[in-house]
DNA sequence: GTGAAGATTTACT
DNA sequence: GTAAATCTTCACC
């Protein structure tokens, strides 16, 4: 039986922060349930933690601590933390010790059902349909709608884990424009980094979390 | 052990 | 537009 794998190797992975935050715009990030449902969705929106002298990196002047650690392990780690006691982001370890990619939205492709439920569980308004769209276009948004928190999915290695990976698109137009932007959220490291063309998203799409200004 | 801050999102005026 | 929700992690005593 012929099986295309179009899923990702740690070759892919061990590239530079900002390097990673590009190649991954366009690929499909795939997410298998417990109970065997499984979600797909495209990444539209990245930005990079290149770590080091980057003051909104968690790892800024190569600190380092327990919760950290998956940026340190090898590239293709998957590090899920949580902010503001409620909510949390997703991201994906780089080559450099410290760095990391942040996914800030997908596209819904597969198993949109069962994201619409996961995604109201935890609100009031559970009747509310989210277009599609809105679904998993915010950094927790999406780790919501895709199960993915903490407990199950952070240190996870997403070149050998079966529950959690990532796969190139071999229809996704490969000139398909992107746009490079400042990252969100982050004032607080002040207006030389927080003002870094560090976020990237595919023109155009509509699930991404917020418009840019082109840089 | 105690305190302060946070890579966000929803809800309400 | 502004405020509230909510709790882990880290820094320091």
């Amino acid at each position: 039986m012929a099986r295309v794998c179009n899923k990702l190797n740690r070759e892919f992975f061990n590239v530079p922060s900002y390097d990673l935050a590009n190649l991954l715009l366009g690929k499909i990030l795939i997410r298998k349930l417990d109970n065997g449902t499984v979600l797909k969705g495209r990444i539209v929106e990245t930005e990079c933690y290149p770590g080091g002298e980057d003051k909104a990196s968690t790892t800024y002047g190569n600190r380092r601590t327990p919760a950290n650690e998956p940026l340190y392990m090898q590239p293709g780690t998957a590090y899920v933390y949580m902010t503001y006691g409620m909510y949390h982001c997703f991201n994906i370890s780089s080559s450099e010790p410290g760095g990391g990619v942040l996914l800030r939205a997908v596209e819904p492709l597969d198993g949109i059902g069962t994201m619409q439920e996961l995604r109201l569980k935890k609100f009031k308004q559970r009747n509310k349909v989210l277009k599609e769209h809105e679904l998993c276009n915010g950094p927790s948004k999406l780790c919501l709608s895709m199960g993915v928190t903490k407990d199950n999915c952070n240190k996870l290695d997403l070149c050998e884990n079966t529950n959690l990976w990532i796969e190139t698109d071999p229809d996704f137009a490969k000139d398909s424009k992107t746009v490079k932007t400042t990252r969100i959220g982050i004032d607080r490291a002040g207006p030389v980094w927080a003002n870094k063309p560090f976020r990237f998203y595919i023109f155009g799409n509509g699930s991404i979390s917020k418009q840019g200004v082109e840089m």
